[in-house]
DNA sequence: CTGTTAGCGCATTCAG
DNA sequence: CTGAATGCGCTAACAG
């Protein structure tokens, strides 16, 4: 490994003399600067960051954390992406896998001083485990789940967008609209909140809400979105439409309802939340919440950014708006 | 910032003897131990890692540095984090943006210095630019461009993969065969390679290549493939199936079919390449070659551990096998 | 079993 | 404009 001091004897100055021309700290003259050049060059010489951060006591870098790296977490990041490398810092992603005992160490001191910040997307942990979270480093929580007041947060309008999605196939005419993959339980969570959208949508409706239209699933697959709208179909349930909780979950309704040959939107309409990329593409296009990523990268980025500066600053509650996209999966 | 040596003095001990606690490296009297524990607790100290790093000379850390979070390499990234974490290691995702220069920048030692070890997914660096590259780092290529022999380098079968999609769908009974998202040119690229099958099928079959049915698009999207299928549709191409190069491609293609009331399989056959998750879903299922994701992560972090202890290692070159899912999409 | 010394490579501070 | 001294926080090697 070739070292700043190995520059410095190769162009005769010493290190500081080197470092100020890589770093351009310093005025050096100019047939210094070309000697160090050189030699840097010849040698192959490079900055051991390492050495440079503890030095520092920075790392100009910003980790987000999310449970996994595909689908909706992977479309946020790479919306984030530009906007921390247009402050001139580095972004790097880690994933916890979704489990609360992850989750945790990925938040212990000793792996955010590696980070002069952290975007985390927050999937497991409750209210009560993050309140144990003790650090000074700059942190803004990301997601649905609730949270304590002291960290910065952004998290989507569940409620608003589940409301207009039901919302709007009530006004196209369905009655009894499942709600796949939420919850009757309370407590924020994505699929409770969206839950109360649905239910709010019948309310301002004027329309009873039956609550055996909530159909919940193992987990945020389409594989088992596909298996509980089945089971729901094959147990006898009526329904005229379905508001899926996420655009995964509502691509295994469109499989299940495929099977049992309903056709979208004639026989069941169809909503879902999240607009992924796929919702446009499949015939014939599912109407879905567009989660504006970019607002809360936006958003993400801006309090993070705040916070790095001030880390006394108050803590924000942020709620990003969504919007309702109509496609062919439900009716004109 | 709580230091290892506010510890020490809290617990009457030395420095050393902290860091022999809490690394467990050398036994401790349990009485010394358990005064250090509690005085640690109570500072509440967590080591610093960029310290560690630096006097380590390590960092336990390996990155995968991709062109982009989302679809395929988030895909990837999920099969390939266990397996890091499974030696004891982290892994972390950097994203190049796909553009050469950041690709570059990527691969510079000073950036290389932070990790163990790197596996980079290569989308647009050429061979020359790769030469370039000098680092003693242990490194390992992913991705479907070619690239200097004494680099390790695991790729998919894109060849046979589109051969045996092609063959199938020549089997049953297609004739005239879209390559969508191909391209002519030569060389080892993901699509110029993917259209080598599809030529191979023809030929295997003793049918003629009709190269005007090798229909590139602009840029790997959705969009862009529909807009491309619509093109050719409207330019009057004549086609009875469609290979497409990706199931990010055959998802646009499904859109465009649809659009002109094409019924798959009846009128047109589809297959795709990735077997992205999506492909299960969309009616009638989209026919894909399966990417072996699995194979491809135990190889690559097989590779990078054998170079990673054993840094003048003999390069491999692995060819991760792929195979033919049939779905709906062509005919039974 | 525990402590002392020294150094990882860089960059800030102060001197010249 | 250039250099020397010093510290960032931790740990390997050596003493005791």
């Amino acid at each position: 490994m070739v070292r700043m001091a190995d520059v410095a004897r190769e162009a005769g100055v010493s290190a500081m003399t080197v470092s100020n021309v890589l770093n351009q700290r310093r005025p050096v003259a100019a047939a210094t600067r070309a000697r160090v050049l050189a030699a840097a060059e010849s040698l192959g010489y490079e900055v051991n960051l390492t050495a440079r951060h503890l030095s520092a006591g920075r790392t100009d870098t910003v980790a987000l954390i999310v449970p996994s790296f595909h689908d909706y977490f992977g479309e946020v990041a790479d919306e984030i992406a530009p906007l921390i490398e247009a402050e001139g810092r580095h972004l790097v992603l880690e994933r916890t896998s979704a489990s609360p005992e992850q989750e945790m160490e990925s938040l212990s001191i000793a792996r955010l001083q590696l980070y002069d910040g952290v975007l985390l997307s927050v999937a497991s942990l409750d209210r009560q485990q993050l309140e144990r979270v003790r650090t000074s480093k700059p942190i803004v929580l990301l997601g649905e789940r609730d949270a304590p007041d002291r960290f910065d947060h952004v998290r989507l309008a569940n409620e608003e967008g589940a409301r207009l999605a039901t919302a709007h196939m009530i006004e196209r005419g369905s009655r009894r609209i499942v709600a796949l993959g939420c919850t009757l339980e309370r407590g924020h969570t994505m699929n409770s909140d969206r839950r109360v959208g649905w239910e709010l949508a019948h309310e301002q409706a004027g329309l009873p809400v039956d609550e055996r239209l909530v159909v919940p699933i193992a987990t945020y697959s389409s594989q088992a979105a596909r298996a509980a709208l089945e089971g729901a179909i094959a147990a006898g349930l009526e329904f005229d439409a379905v508001f899926a909780a996420t655009d995964v979950i509502a691509l295994g309704a469109v499989a299940a309802l495929a099977d049992h040959r309903l056709r979208v939107p004639e026989d069941v309409q169809l909503a879902g939340f999240d607009n992924l990329d796929v919702s446009r593409f499949v015939p014939p296009g599912i109407t879905s919440i567009d989660p504006n990523h970019q607002g809360v990268a936006q958003h993400a980025v801006r309090l993070l950014h705040r916070r790095m500066a001030d880390g006394a600053a108050p803590a924000e509650h942020i709620v990003v708006p969504v919007d309702l996209v109509v496609r062919g999966s439900t009716r004109p």
